[in-house]
DNA sequence: GTCGTGTTTTGATATGGATCAACGGCATCG
DNA sequence: CGATGCCGTTGATCCATATCAAAACACGAC
């Protein structure tokens, strides 16, 4: 690794003036703040994630085999998760945004098990895991939260298996594209206006497609008159009618 | 519900001579019960696992949409988990053997999210959560034993979308044939020699797959001399030929 | 035992998406 | 500003797997 990328995405830590109420200033905090804590345990909440890191667009927040010792909270930005075969080829398995959390595939066997990679420049906070795990013990609605958290990582991959099981190709990325649509509006962005943070590959990695697949349905949508897409910028046009596509999986 | 089948799924409370030690005796204690645990650490356990149940071929241990209040360990038996569409359709989203853990999806939401359903008569182990995560903070090495279950479980998931996403029919089903030869393995089953507990259509739905596909590849391996097949029936004749298949996406 | 039902195998055909190929657009950098 | 390279679009063709169909087989009920 480059000399000035190291120096990049050096850890920031902070002053002890911004560490008071970093997290209670952090505008994705309902993931590290469970509701019903003390000043004394959201004290401690702020103490344990203590560390940021800043990254640039194709920078890796970690990598596979790599030990495994602290979960990341994405501030700002946006990644994905990458699984690599012995042959070199990849596959995309996940997409984190803003508010969202990275690593716990990590905990496992005590090394990561996929990439993680900024698709824009990010920030992400540290989240050391044994003193994560200590914390939860001490804290109980931390502990529960954490629980759901990973509780929901599995329930979303079992989303993605149905996906991949059962799904034609527009089905998929109609799916795509509502989910993307409803986490945004979860974050308090637009749900019918974003920008597509990667490419069409590796949208068709993450589902199972080809990038001329995903290309035809992007056009197939757009002179349905379902969305307007223009490169990597979305407006949803006829949400309902996206939601008929993916549901078409019935007949 | 027939009252038949509800007396039979009808859960067996122990006597407490059968409590006491009723984990220590349990062929697959390992899940239960982390190394390292005190006599007193380890008579908690023992009170938390003190309910178990029995279930027939078929019997429904949960349903989506359930509350949620207990995981299971399967003590004997087979299991799959399943979704179900809206519209009827449903989807394997997993098997579980003897020695493996249930009901994890169900801690995100409060209800669990699929079918678990017995593919031949089988035990489980019912261990309340609320109670569990209650001793998780008392006993360090339960939580991170349970979190490292938690973890694996997303990772497995993440396998089964590499596989899904990236791999041919026949790589599909070898890859699926290595991993259950080597999960019954590990507990102690013969490798090469095995009962498949679900029907072609079952796996091929796990697997993304139509059951006449999975039928085909398997006959085609039986050609190959990989495997010999007998309706159920599964040996394992050459171990390294279906490696050899289940690497061959390389190419 | 026989019947009935569900499962598996195998064959013939259809098709959705992959693959191959060419071109156009947009951004970056000299 | 033009050159270069990545990304995206679109068309033509091919192939793996789905679909349709039928027969063989296993198993439980009676």
């Amino acid at each position: 690794m480059a000399r000035a990328e190291l120096l990049r995405q050096q850890s920031t830590h902070l002053a002890l003036a911004e560490l008071k109420a970093a997290c209670a200033n952090c505008n994705v905090r309902e993931i590290c703040q469970p509701a019903g804590l003390t000043q004394e345990e959201l004290d401690q909440v702020d103490d344990l994630v203590n560390v940021r890191r800043k990254l640039k667009r194709g920078d890796t927040l970690y990598r596979a085999g790599e030990p495994f010792d602290a979960l990341y909270a994405v501030r700002s930005g946006f990644f994905k998760a990458r699984v690599t075969y012995e042959d070199g080829r990849d596959q995309v398995t996940g997409f984190s945004m803003a508010g969202e959390i990275l690593g716990m595939d990590g905990i496992g066997n005590g090394t990561h098990n996929c990439d993680a990679v900024a698709l824009e420049d990010s920030e992400v906070c540290c989240i050391p895991y044994s003193r994560m795990e200590e914390l939860a013990r001490e804290i109980g609605s931390l502990q529960r939260h954490f629980h759901k958290l990973m509780s929901r990582e599995i329930v979303r991959e079992s989303g993605v298996m149905m996906l991949l099981g059962g799904m034609r190709a527009e089905e998929r990325i109609a799916a795509f594209l509502l989910n993307l649509s409803q986490r945004l509006s979860a974050r308090g962005y637009s749900p019918t206006e974003f920008h597509l943070r990667m490419t069409r590959e590796e949208i068709g990695s993450y589902l199972g497609l080809k990038l001329e697949t995903v290309s035809r349905a992007f056009s197939r949508f757009h002179k349905d008159g379902l969305i307007e897409i223009a490169q990597k910028f979305v407006r949803i046009k006829n949400i309902e009618g996206l939601k008929q596509i993916y549901a078409h999986h019935v007949s």
